[in-house]
Parts: structure tokens; C-alpha cells; sequence
DNA sequence: GGGATCGTAAACATGTACCC
DNA sequence: GGGTACATGTTTACGATCCC
């Protein structure tokens, strides 16, 4: 990255498609690099046996503080980055009031130019519902983007610096914004509840705003939801305009959507209380649909052409007593196989409450 | 899919003690 | 009673889930 090209590309000399691929595939990857690099990562760390909680409700206030702290590092990183590149006229400004975005790239003189909304969601969230409910009007489609940033905790040691953990970046996807909003809009409009009765579902100058049996009220924050904006079979009765930006938009997030989900599911799998980092993959045609470890499995149901784990011929092929299957927001389903008889042991449990159910690996 | 929850960070509103 | 300085209570908004 030299000083032509961050000047090209941040004072928005380009369209909005190259704009977005370029985020993608030099800037944020750059950023991302050095935010996973050890000198960086102390910083947020958890040494000497140190918890964070693990009840819900604690743990989704250190999700949301981890988010803002990333945020804020990822800002100072492309500001750092900036300096090296001898770029001195151009910088990324914190937006302090609780509006959209969070970060604006800026000159000397105040004028603004690209617009960053930085979404963070750790992986193995069991929802991940961070909202992008900011109205097409208030977007400006030559320069604002989505940025959203998964990462999850590692546990690994380092041999430089003695931590038990420390929080990674796996992977930065990037939005049009504008393109998000239509998918988003075109989702929503075309699916207002059933009861919706003599109204309609819609937006007022500020808001989302829906409808229950003829009564208007604002939209209850589930408007959206980054992994609920579409699916990817939706065919709409009216969508958006297929511009290129939208396209790019819809690639990327179909991508998003599987990755996280996956991702997700691997770093529970993965656990050390689970079947630890060593593991083997079980692939279908070149597609991880789970790991497993001895005679234990684990298994994304959404991953599976067909429910194998109904089957004694697949624990009798892999050399498995017991399955975990879970869903894509990992609700868990425990069946072994006793007595050439498969058996469902527990059905419907958060991950953290498998352990209880499951025979030691 | 719809709804509820809660930490954080305020802004705004009301209550109370005290001094003059 | 009026003014003032705190103290306490209420409401609002955001963000990110979690629950049913």
C-alpha cells in the first residue's frame, strides 16, 4: 500500500465496486495482520488464570466492550499505517455521538470522505444479531461500508509473552452499505408478520416501524439483524436494482453468513473440553461438515446433505459411540450409539451445557 | 420471528436540607 | 419563601444478544 494508492482510494476516487474490493483484499487484511500480531494482542489478553464471566447476561457485555475496543484499535491501526505510508493529510475520525457511522476518513480541513460502520461478532455466539438498522436515506452510497469483524478467543500459549488467551481476528467482511440496506429493506418488506392486520409494516423519518393487528409501533430491534437480512434461497416478488455494488454485496454476504456460522461451530468443537485442537475433519465432497476425535463427533446440521447420525452405518464407518449435533445457532442434540441401537440422549442445550451429557473423549 | 434483557452513558426530573 | 447545592429517581438510546 504506497501513497498514490490510500489517497486513490480514500478520498473515494473510485466506484463504489472497486472501493469495496479493495477494502477487502489489501486494506482490512493489512489492518487485520497487524491487530493479530503479539505486540498488539497483550494488550487485550487474559493472563494468570483470569475469567470473564460466562453467564449470558455478562458475557454479551463483554462481547459489546470487546467490539468497541476493536473498533477503536482497528482505527488507530489504519492511522498508524497512514503515518508509515507518508500520507499526513488524511486520517480516521472517531464519530462520538451514537449515530452511523463509527469511523470517518477525514483531511486537515474537515472534509469527509469514506464512512466506516464497524460491526464485531464473536464466532461462537450462539446469535449473532448485531443490527444494521441505519435507513437508505441516511446512507450515502459513494462512501459508506459495513465492516464486520469475527473473532473469538484463542487459547494458546506464546512463548514471548505469557498469556492463556488472547482474542483473534479470523476475518473482516466488507459491505456497501447502501447494497446491505436494499437487501435488507427488500427482506423486510417482503415479509411483515402474519398479523399485521389492517396496517402496514414500513418506516417513518426516523425508524423501522411495524405493525401488530392494526397498531403501529416502532420496530423492536430486530430489524436488521446481521444474520438475518436474507437467506440464501430467497427469491423476492420485488427486488433491488442489480447493480454491481448490490451483487458484490450479495456475494459477500452469503459468504459471511456460512463462515461465521462454521467458524462458530469449529472453535466449540474445538474446545478443550470438547475434542480439543487436534481433531479430524469430516468432509463430504471437499465440505467440513464436522470433527471428531476418537468416538466422539461433532456435527452442523445445516452442513448435512442427509441426517447421518440416524444411521448405525456411519458410526459403525468412522468408529463413533456418540454424535453432537448442532443447529446453526448451535442448540445441541447428544445421540450414541449402545446395543447396535442409536439413542437421543439430550436434546435442545446451549454448548456450554453439552459437557454434562457427553462421555469423555 | 417477535420480544425482553441489561451494561453503559447520559439527560432530565424531583426531592430535600440548609442558608439567608 | 426563595435560592442553591446536592441526592435520588426516571427516562432514553445504543449495542448485542438471549429467550420463547
Amino acid at each position: 500500500m504506497n501513497k498514490n494508492e490510500i489517497s486513490q482510494y480514500l478520498f473515494k476516487k473510485r466506484s463504489a465496486v472497486e472501493l469495496s474490493r479493495w477494502l477487502r483484499t489489501v486494506y482490512f487484511p493489512e489492518i487485520t495482520t497487524r491487530f493479530n500480531n503479539e505486540e498488539f494482542l497483550k494488550r487485550f489478553a487474559l493472563y494468570q488464570n483470569e475469567k470473564i464471566p460466562t453467564n449470558e447476561r455478562n458475557l454479551t457485555d463483554v462481547r459489546t466492550r470487546m467490539g468497541v475496543l476493536i473498533e477503536f484499535e482497528l482505527a488507530r491501526i489504519s492511522n498508524d499505517l497512514f503515518h508509515e505510508s507518508n500520507v499526513h493529510n488524511i486520517f480516521l475520525s472517531y464519530v462520538v455521538a451514537n449515530r452511523f457511522p463509527d469511523l470517518e476518513v477525514r483531511d486537515n480541513s474537515g472534509n469527509r470522505y469514506l464512512r466506516f460502520e464497524i460491526k464485531c461478532l464473536q464466532c461462537k455466539a450462539e446469535e449473532k444479531s448485531a443490527n444494521f438498522d441505519t435507513l437508505k436515506k441516511d446512507i450515502d452510497p459513494s462512501s459508506d461500508f459495513v465492516i464486520v469483524c469475527l473473532w473469538d478467543w484463542v487459547d494458546q500459549k506464546n512463548k514471548n509473552i505469557e498469556w492463556d488467551s488472547f482474542p483473534k481476528i479470523f476475518k473482516v467482511f466488507i459491505f456497501h452499505a447502501y447494497s446491505l440496506a436494499s437487501l435488507r429493506d427488500t427482506y423486510w418488506l417482503n415479509n411483515p408478520p402474519q398479523d399485521l392486520g389492517e396496517g402496514y409494516q414500513g418506516f417513518d423519518i426516523r425508524y423501522a416501524i411495524t405493525c401488530k393487528k392494526g397498531i403501529y409501533s416502532k420496530e423492536q430491534g430486530n430489524y436488521g439483524k446481521l444474520t438475518r437480512i436474507k437467506t440464501k434461497a430467497d427469491g423476492f416478488n420485488y427486488s433491488p436494482q442489480e447493480t454491481a455494488e448490490l451483487i458484490d454485496t450479495e456475494n459477500e454476504y452469503n459468504l459471511f453468513k456460512e463462515e461465521i456460522i462454521f467458524l462458530g461451530f469449529k472453535i466449540i468443537a474445538q474446545e478443550k473440553k470438547h475434542l480439543g485442537m487436534n481433531s479430524i475433519s469430516l468432509k463430504e465432497n471437499g465440505n467440513t461438515y464436522g470433527f471428531k476425535k476418537n468416538h466422539t463427533a461433532f456435527l452442523l446440521s445445516s452442513k448435512l446433505n442427509k441426517k447421518i447420525f440416524h444411521e448405525t452405518s456411519f458410526y459403525i464407518t468412522n468408529n463413533l459411540t456418540q454424535c453432537i449435533v448442532m443447529t446453526d445457532k448451535y442448540k445441541s442434540t447428544i445421540y450414541k450409539l449402545k446395543n447396535k441401537e442409536i439413542k437421543k440422549i439430550k436434546t435442545d442445550i446451549k454448548p456450554k451445557k453439552i459437557i454434562d451429557f457427553i462421555d469423555p473423549v
